[in-house]
DNA sequence: CAGGTTTCGTATCGATCACTATGGATGATT
DNA sequence: AATCATCCATAGTGATCGATACGAAACCTG
């Protein structure tokens, strides 16, 4: 996974980390960290509380590399979405559309983990919260600065103020991850994100950037 | 409250009921059910376990009885949004202000209970987060009804889809949720709502309904 | 004042929590 | 084969969880 410690000698691990990891991933996901027990996750992984604790240190560890992993395993499409060569409005479509069918993958939990794993949390378990925080900020950062990109190349208007859409836009992905929760479909949360995407339009994309997709973007649900 | 119990003799209750409700309703709506234990809410609320169990049952009814105050003391503007008689832009334009002012209240918690007070849950809890998709579906509803009586009187385009506008709206406030959550302040909040309002705009609302909002509801952000 | 009823304070219940001590098993190294 | 390092399985650690047993105290009714 991560450290790639050489085991020189000893008796071999007798599972599969990644598999294992995964698994914790899941139930995290489920039912957020602190409301995942042990007894849980012993279950889950298949594995005994020793084997657990030998191979990810204890609990907030294996959270955070459950974190890691779900980063890269399940959401790259945020990454790909904002660093495409596209003009600006596609890239903001593509990241609500990813997050409207990663956030209601058939056989994963509903929603993200960044925000189900611990919106609520006890005084014990603040450093994970904040952490999720961490993650959910760095998201709106990574908007934000795709928008600036785009307002400097004349991709936005020039008045658009960068923070307060990307603050939006991330607002509305973290609604769509509750709404997935709720038991949302992968259309709803498109159509969710099709409504969200139609504030592009008033200012005007002066430039239309992808003709098949404007008659979408661009207009309110309709039955 | 309540259960309007008449105390036909016995020894009289040494606390406030409200006052201690409102306690564990803060504490629930800072922690979420699970992460907040016996030991903090016999702190806030100033009594000894079996005063709590006399007077509220246990964790669960106490809970239920924390969210039917919330719903009463603290998001009383999102009823009166909607039953206001004024037209359908100005009801939703309420709404979403009024959620971005009741998130974020000094002294209070950040967020809605209903979506912090156990977004991911154990097992055991099931039924506690059932119950708050239950309120947060009914939320959803109560908004697509306001929906459909305005379009029913010509208030919005006819082929409007208001089950997918009232998801949108519905997200959309779930959202400024999560980023009150993560410190937003009530200007950022306000900046969210204007600019999902300004969904709204792009299908015209013909009728300009409050000329003195219009400038605000139906731009982008600006900085 | 006596009887009934409810709440009080004190002390604690069994269950579950995250976590680990212990010693045998299994591999690489020499 | 001898040594060493790591992982395995069994069993159990103290702490905290939500919830109570108990008897004294405080009120109303008769």
């Amino acid at each position: 996974m991560d450290d790639l410690e050489k085991p020189r000698g000893g008796r071999p691990r007798a599972f599969d980390l990644d598999r294992a990891l995964d698994a914790a991933m899941h139930l995290f996901w489920e039912h957020g960290y602190e409301a995942t027990s042990l007894a849980m996750l012993r279950e889950a992984m298949g594995l005994t509380p020793p084997q657990i604790y030998n191979a990810f240190t204890d609990k907030e560890t294996l959270f955070r590399k459950a974190l890691t992993r779900y980063h890269q395993t399940e959401i790259g499409f945020a990454l790909e979405a904002l660093s495409a060569p596209v003009p600006t409005g596609e890239a903001i479509r593509r990241l609500l559309l990813g997050a409207a069918e990663a956030y209601s993958r058939p056989g994963k939990p509903g929603g993200c983990l960044f925000v189900s794993g611990a919106l609520a949390a006890s005084p014990q378990a603040q450093a994970i919260a904040d952490e999720l925080k961490a993650y959910r900020k760095a998201s709106e950062a990574g908007i934000a600065e795709r928008l600036a990109q785009g307002r400097a190349i004349g991709d936005l208007p020039e008045g658009l103020a960068v923070e307060g859409f990307a603050k939006f836009l991330a607002g509305v992905m973290n609604g769509m991850s509750i709404q997935a929760r709720d038991g949302a479909s992968v259309e709803e949360l498109r159509t969710l994100a099709q409504t969200a995407l139609a504030a592009f339009a008033i200012e005007g994309q002066k430039q239309a950037h992808h003709p098949r997709n404007e008659a979408d973007a661009g207009s309110l649900p309709r039955g």
